[in-house]
DNA sequence: TTTACATTTCGGTAAATAACGAAATGAATT
DNA sequence: AATTCATTTCGTTATTTACCGAAATGTAAA
């Protein structure tokens, strides 16, 4: 049962929402992202291996930086269908569209 | 943002996603709800706030019952993607499996 | 209107989660 | 190998969430 809920438990925070609409842009390295949220980066990390541990994101390193992006091809079906919609699944508010803007910068 | 981790919020929990899934079968008042999953019944009432606030079940009073069942028109669009194919996105297992052998009798 | 039963609200406690800074680890360059 | 910079892990604290029992509320029948 864990693993019904953990889907769901990984989205149920602001800042990880914020996260994975951030990476549909492109994507970013821890720092930008603590940049971004105005988090400590510990805080961000932590964040991220929530969100790559039920496979919405995934790591790629490139030197000493760690990327992160969306999963281009997650196993779990439900993810698979979250991330194709995101859109849908998680609304463009406010604070979404200023990351978003901030981004492009 | 509220908004949009409500939803997923509702569906972190083991208790409510059992629930969910028994009101498959159809709809029980909050004391079999409480029977079912070996609760107090202020805290099965909780759980089914949490879940018809954000719209996946609605209540009926019948005299001195409340009884609850599986929202048959939701507003939110996501609510219904995904109570439409609930046993997608919350699988049948063990625990899920028993409660509705349960409910059977 | 009293009784009986179901449900909800309230007050408080235990457990889970999010946050931080500091220390430890990892990786590429000097 | 030492340095440098990014990231992760650790220990701690604050906040949120889940849970309970008791008291309050609601509803139908006596």
């Amino acid at each position: 049962m864990k693993d019904n809920t953990k889907l769901f438990k990984a989205l149920s925070d602001v800042n990880r929402l914020r996260i994975l609409k951030a990476l549909q842009s492109k994507r970013l390295c821890v720092c930008e992202i603590k940049e971004l949220l105005n988090l400590a980066n510990s805080t961000v990390s932590q964040h991220l291996k929530i969100l790559k541990e039920v496979g919405f994101i995934v790591e790629e390193k490139e030197g000493k930086w760690s990327n992160y992006l969306i999963n281009p091809m997650p196993s779990d079906a439900r993810v698979n269908a979250i991330l194709n919609s995101l859109d849908f699944w998680i609304s463009d508010e406010d604070m979404i569209i200023r990351d978003k803007k901030k981004i492009k910068t």
